[in-house]
DNA sequence: TTGCTTGCAAAGGGTTTGCATAGGA
DNA sequence: TCCTATGCAAACCCTTTGCAAGCAA
């Protein structure tokens, strides 16, 4: 287990990275979050988002997405499911329930110690659908 | 659909670029292919393997990898899934068939025109297995 | 001949890092 | 006090791009 949140100070930059983080759905970038975290704390740096938002995922409280160009966050660290709209680039939780049963199917078939997925799916938004019809 | 191979110029750069990845199931990023390449093709330049990855994923020949820090490619174009080591990052294919049933299912829980998924799995694999066992 | 492709090199853009200072515990 | 965390700015790394020359069709 890798999951230790260790001997983490929670210094005002941390909480507020946090707090704001928790206040969206919208699994904002490090840029976005920046410019969120500015508004509180004037003062602080793109470094610092990026190097809590490590040291927070480490610990197991912020989601770090995978895929896409740009990397996003997410204060949901349940095990869930995304949806991407593969032309504006969005990214939206799905409230459909993690299968464990697809680790142990994939257990079976491979030599590597499962602990985990990623399942991802990719489409139109409601609004990148409208914009495509009018073509 | 954006599958089209349009008016693809089959040069000698583009089909070595092919043969070389079709040789492999590691996966490799653009640079390990470069390396690849400029044992047959001396003078090819990072800058065209780039753009003819980029040409031949959206001409369908060839598949683009999510996830992980760095872009990687896989000649095998059909649907499947993936098994990334969350400790050396090296991505192995699963003799797992694609399962269509969880397009329908994500979008009768959302209002994505869904099109696909991707499902990757994380683990150790036997190797890293092998070196934690020792720590 | 036409215009897509290439090699080269520079630019881009997101992320990381070194360093002196600040500030939790 | 001790040591982690911060702000700042430069460095990094992967990827993209502009341009003149090359080459497939």
């Amino acid at each position: 287990m890798v999951t230790g949140s260790g001997n983490m100070r929670m210094t005002r930059q941390r909480q507020v990275i946090l707090e704001e983080l928790t206040k969206v759905t919208s699994h904002p970038t490090a840029d976005e979050l920046y410019l969120a975290v500015r508004r509180r704390l004037q003062r602080i740096s793109l470094g610092t988002v990026y190097r809590n938002l490590e040291v927070l995922s480490q610990a197991g409280k912020v989601l770090r997405l995978r895929g896409g160009a740009q990397r996003r966050f997410d204060a949901m660290v349940d095990p869930h499911y995304h949806v991407r709209c593969c032309n504006c680039g969005k990214v939206e939780d799905l409230p459909m329930q993690a299968n464990k049963r697809l680790d142990s199917a994939a257990a079976q078939i491979c030599d590597y110690s499962i602990d985990g997925h990623w399942l991802e799916f990719s489409g139109l938004c409601p609004t990148c659908q409208r914009t495509a019809a009018h073509e």
